[in-house]
DNA sequence: AGAACATATGTCAAAATATACATATACAAA
DNA sequence: TTTGTATATGTATATTTTGACATATGTTCT
C-alpha cells in the first residue's frame, strides 16, 4: 500500500469520487499536501479495487462521457484507520527553493533580491488563499469546526498553510533585506 | 541535468568531495533541504564527468581503500550560476503529517493527542539542532556573516529551518490544544 | 581471533512519479 | 463550421528515487 493509495482512500471516506474528481481535487486544494497526476490515480484506483479497498460502479451519462464512481470498502476504511496514527516515517526533504539559496553568495546581489521579491510575491498571494478558504470554513460553521467533524481537519491544514506562508514570507523578508546592506 | 545534478555541484564549488562525502552530507547537514542516497550520487557523479561539468583525481591511501576525488570544472561552474536565479518550478508538495491530518478526524482523541506530541518532540529537537548550529555560525563569524561568503547562504537556510520548526511546533500545540478541547 | 564499524565505490531491481500519447462526448464561443 | 474547453478514462515511456546486493581495506573493541 502505498501513500498515494492512503491519500486516495482519505479522499473516497469523505464520500464517492471518480478518477477525474481525485485528479481536480490532487490538482487544486488537496495539493496543498499531497499531488498527484491522473496517469498515477487511474492505475492506484484498479489496485486498490484488486485489493478490495474500493468498489466500482460504472455511471452512464448522457450529455457527458460515462464514469466510474469509487467507494471505500469496510476493508479500505479499515486500512486508512490504521494507517493514520501508526508512526510517521521521516520523509526525505527536497526543497529546491533552499538548494539554491545554498548558493546564493555566488550570484550578483541585485539579481538574487529580484528572485526573491519574485518569490515574496507568490508566498504572499498563497497565503491569501489560505486565509480566504479559512475564513469561508470559519463563516459556513461559525468559529472552528468540532474535532469530530472532516471540517476540523481541512481547517487544521489550511490554518497550517497559511501560518507557514506566512513564516516563508517573513524569512524571505529578511533575505532581501539582509541582501541589500 | 536534473536537480541532483545541481545538488552537487552546489557542494563541489564548496570544495574537493568523493562520492562518499557528498552521500554523508546528504544524510547529515544538507538533507535538511536536500537529500540523495550513494546510489544515486555515484552514477550522477559519472555523469557529470561525462558532460564535462566535474573532473576527478584518483587518490591512493594507504591506510583506507583509495578515492576518487571530484572537482567543479568552469563549465560546471557555468551550469550551477546559470541555474540559481533561473525560474523556479512550483515543486509538487507530498506531506505524508498533512496527509494524515487530512483524516484526523476520523480516530480516537487521546490517540490523536499521543501522535502529535510525539511529532511537537521531534519537531522540538530539530529545533534546537538548527539553534546550535546558528549559534555556532555565529560564534565563528561574530554575527550574521556576509552575503558574499557561503557561511551566510548556509546561514540563511539555518535560519529558515529554525523558523520552520517554531512555526510547525506552534501549529502541533495549537492541535494538540484543540483536541482536548 | 573474531566482530563491529567507518571508509570507499559500485550495480541491480523495484517502486514512484512525470511527460507524452491516445481517444471520445458535449457544449460554447468565434 | 471549426476551435477550444470541460468531462472522462486510459496506456506507454522515461526519469527519479529507494532498497537491496556486492565487495574491499583498516581500525578498534571484546
Amino acid at each position: 500500500m502505498s501513500k498515494l493509495s492512503f491519500a486516495i482512500l482519505g479522499q473516497l471516506m469523505r464520500g464517492s469520487r471518480t478518477g477525474y474528481d481525485l485528479a481536480q481535487e490532487f490538482r487544486d486544494g488537496l495539493s496543498q499536501f499531497w499531488h498527484a497526476k491522473h496517469s498515477q490515480i487511474y492505475p492506484e484506483l484498479q489496485k486498490l479495487k484488486d485489493l478490495g479497498q474500493v468498489k466500482v460502479s460504472e455511471v452512464r451519462q448522457s450529455s457527458r462521457p460515462d464514469k466510474k464512481v469509487y467507494n471505500i470498502t469496510p476493508a479500505g476504511e479499515c486500512a486508512l484507520l490504521e494507517w493514520i496514527l501508526s508512526p510517521l516515517p521521516d520523509a526525505p526533504v527536497r526543497s529546491e527553493l533552499h538548494l539554491r539559496t545554498h548558493s546564493i553568495h555566488l550570484v550578483p546581489k541585485d539579481q538574487a533580491i529580484a528572485f526573491y521579491e519574485n518569490e515574496l510575491a507568490r508566498t504572499e498571494a498563497e497565503r491569501e488563499g489560505f486565509e480566504m478558504q479559512l475564513a469561508r470554513l470559519e463563516a459556513a460553521f461559525s468559529g472552528i469546526p468540532s474535532s469530530e467533524n472532516e471540517a476540523f481537519s481541512t481547517y487544521a491544514n489550511l490554518k497550517f498553510g497559511m501560518e507557514n506562508r506566512r513564516q516563508v514570507a517573513e524569512w524571505s523578508r529578511w533575505l532581501i533585506a539582509s541582501l541589500h546592506a
